[in-house]
DNA sequence: CTAGACTTCAAACGATTGTTTGAAACGCGA
DNA sequence: TCGCGTTTCAAACAATCGTTTGAAGTCTAG
């Protein structure tokens, strides 16, 4: 790391890989492929990542420190403020990850990247996910305890368990709903999140 | 094809092939991984199936034919016999593939490929299910605007789609819920089903 | 202006990818 | 037993994979 803002090479490799790994996948996109999208030699991977493996990485912790920084935080708030309800701590945990989607051109990439993840089951992936991020879920999980406290322990993991398959599959967007032309991506987006809140706080309920 | 049974080889690779694209990905499993396991001959791919990509579209076949054949053969049942509910008609979707799941010593091989079909949103493959087994999801879908005849049909979409979400991320194992340790394969999917058919059925009532 | 750390580059490394080849082995009807 | 369609096999094809190399280029502190 050299001394003035180093944003150029390593920026755009981890933008280009992104996009790509959200498309073909991580075996399926190549490094040469990524190389090329992004404009910058190959080697460079090597030289800034020090290997694919390593780049993978890299491309979630880029998006989940900020991520993971802003759902604590806003679930945080309504603990202090104490409105903390089903549907508003649904939304602490779904409203980051849409903002996140829509800094983006093409929407929810990183969240498609995100749920290529769940689908490495035994990927060491998903031990640095677990381990660096688990927390996030955990606290979580400790605040719909709070809500739900007529519910066994059992019981309320399973119903977590579906529910974050359903936020994660939504917001990847893998679903069949196509935006309507003429409405904006925030918009489809957003209708999306309301839609997801509903559903969830009632599967959750139920 | 010959005369006799062509079982073995052709039915090795598609259970080898099953189990690495499950565990790998498509891009991520090689074709010599899959005949190594297989204990065939590498050229036997390309012989009885033409292609890797053709090899990928069998694997689905072989299962989805008849996984569909039984869906749709629970969803009449109900219609004829006026139990449909959103919970019976959800059953019907599940339990199918439940049996799937366990027909197979190690669980849910099949239904963690076809989750993973849902992440590759652009390929060859997404079009492949839908034009052979998207006249399924459309049944379902009527069966369900029946069920609800007050919700919109915008509504009613988004809520499906986040029930698909739900099931198909379920169905795969792909959440952190292991099963308990001494506990069968077979009961821990079953209290599976039975929590998704009550989530998702408050979902869709909401 | 020079020394030296940092970054980029073209080229090549061996390994692995999907696919093809032609010969050998097989299985059954005639 | 012969002959012939079917299947298996080892070997090789060009292409692509992730990674490494050493030289060329860029930049700034001194």
């Amino acid at each position: 790391m050299p001394h003035g803002t180093q944003f150029s090479t390593r920026q755009r490799i981890l933008g280009a890989a992104e996009e790509l790994f959200a498309e073909r996948g991580f075996a399926g996109a190549s490094l040469r492929q990524v190389t090329a999208a992004a404009k910058v030699n190959l080697a460079a991977v090597n030289y800034h990542f020090g290997s694919k493996n390593n780049l993978i990485e890299e491309v979630f912790r880029r998006r989940l420190d900020e991520l993971s920084r802003r759902r604590l935080e806003r679930l945080a708030e309504l603990d202090a403020a104490g409105h903390a309800s089903l549907e508003t701590v649904l939304d602490a945990f779904i409203t980051p990850a849409l903002e996140l989607s829509l800094d983006r051109k093409g929407g929810s990439v990183f969240m498609r990247v995100l749920a290529r993840a769940f689908a490495e089951h035994n990927s060491s992936l998903r031990t640095f996910l677990s381990d660096n991020y688990g927390h996030v879920l955990k606290d979580f999980a400790a605040a719909f305890a709070r809500l739900l406290p007529d519910l066994g322990k059992e019981e309320l993991y399973w119903r977590l368990d579906i529910a974050v398959g359903a936020l994660t599959y939504a917001m990847a967007d893998f679903g069949m709903i196509q935006r309507r032309s003429g409405e904006s991506e925030r918009a489809h987006r957003e209708k999306m999140a309301k839609h997801l809140i509903h559903f969830t706080a009632a599967g959750l309920r139920a």
